[in-house]
DNA sequence: TTTTTATATTGAACAGTGTTCATTTCTGCG
DNA sequence: CGCAGAAATGAACACTGTTCAATATAAAAA
């Protein structure tokens, strides 16, 4: 077969970003294969390379829309939980994790090529979902906190990704690990009451 | 060729071991190949399934062997570091994962396949890693403190543990972020102070 | 309308992968 | 010395990512 008009450049581009992101989803990052993308949206291997020009490039548009997921997922949380927002945030980003294992591992298994970069587009679009954390603590920080907002928002996002890694891994789960998402809230907690936060449940548990 | 006597199946295995860790320092998880590693190590394929059953064990035992020269490294962080052992531990924490990245990963690139799990004796061995963090964190805490102290240790790692991460994946070098390792230490801190620590450098960072 | 040009799509080719297992070769025991 | 059993092999199978000459088709020109 040779050119076709079954999709534009703008549909097909859509149609392999959502078989793929649908096979990732559904087998995880290991098991993911470009052939099997091409397959499940009606074309062949080559398609993939002529769009997207590597398979890195997918895999990362994949991702990227991974994260624009768990951004909504955020927003949502956030309007739909209490006054607690911090509180909302930490369980939405575990809710998330817990929802779409392999859609969330992916992320942090998909490793660029030595030198390779995401694309600008890639990271803002990611950025989203820190910006989303960041506007929720400058907010309840004092007016006058002496501390880089955006940096230490990313400090407590680190704090949490690193119990939501261990849970999602099933490094917590053989060490009768209860309550991770406790222990990640409790850390947030102790460090915004340290540094003057107000918040509707501002005392951290025992 | 058929049954040899280079090597006892002791020997055997550490050469593979051997073999296989040194390769995964070399080259990182998604280029590690188990061909790769029987060549290496002077026989063929099938060897390593003899030996091991199967490449997930081989994998898994090299992931161990990183987890033990990575207490070793904390525990060497502890003996030459200052008073300030907190500071020593997530120094040392970073600066293994810093000189050893490769490695490092591969620990949490490896899943094992679903309802495959880690054997006990992979699971003591990396075990030892976390002790080492909770004796130094109950050495420090006050001896009535309502804590469970083995959880609580869990929970400063996996804060840590976050940080690091971001760092070696490159997610934080893109922020201009300067300083992730302080950034984690100032969290312990606070989180520690905030239950009573006493430590001979105690006061967070602002 | 026909011809030409440009481009999108293909799929075979290549070098690799994990995994299995019949076959072979050697060791150690009787 | 002969032989049972264990260990090492490597071909076979089905897959992978990546490249690229060939081809079929759409769009533009004649």
């Amino acid at each position: 077969m040779g050119r076709r008009s079954d999709h534009t450049a703008e549909e097909l581009r859509e149609l392999l970003l959502a078989k793929g992101h649908a096979l990732m989803a559904e087998t995880g990052f290991a098991a993911f294969s470009g052939r099997q993308v091409a397959r499940r949206a009606g074309y062949s291997v080559g398609t993939i390379y002529n769009v997207f020009g590597s398979l890195d490039a997918l895999l990362a548009a994949i991702n990227t829309r991974t994260f624009e997921l768990w951004a909504d997922w955020l927003r949502r949380a956030l309007a739909d939980g209490g006054e607690d927002r911090i509180a909302s945030l930490v369980r939405g980003y575990f809710d998330f994790a817990l929802a779409h294992p392999l859609l969330w591992s992916a992320i942090y298994e998909h490793r660029l090529p030595d030198g390779q970069h995401l694309s600008e587009d890639d990271l803002a679009r990611r950025a989203e979902l820190t910006g989303i954390v960041q506007q929720e603590v400058a907010a309840i920080l004092p007016a006058d906190t002496p501390l880089d907002v955006a940096r230490y928002a990313r400090s407590l996002i680190a704090g949490v990704h690193g119990h939501c890694s261990y849970v999602v891994t099933g490094s917590f789960a053989l060490l009768d690990e209860t309550d991770p998402l406790g222990s990640a809230l409790d850390r947030v907690r102790e460090s915004l009451a340290h540094h003057g936060a107000y918040n509707g449940a501002n005392a951290p548990g025992t």
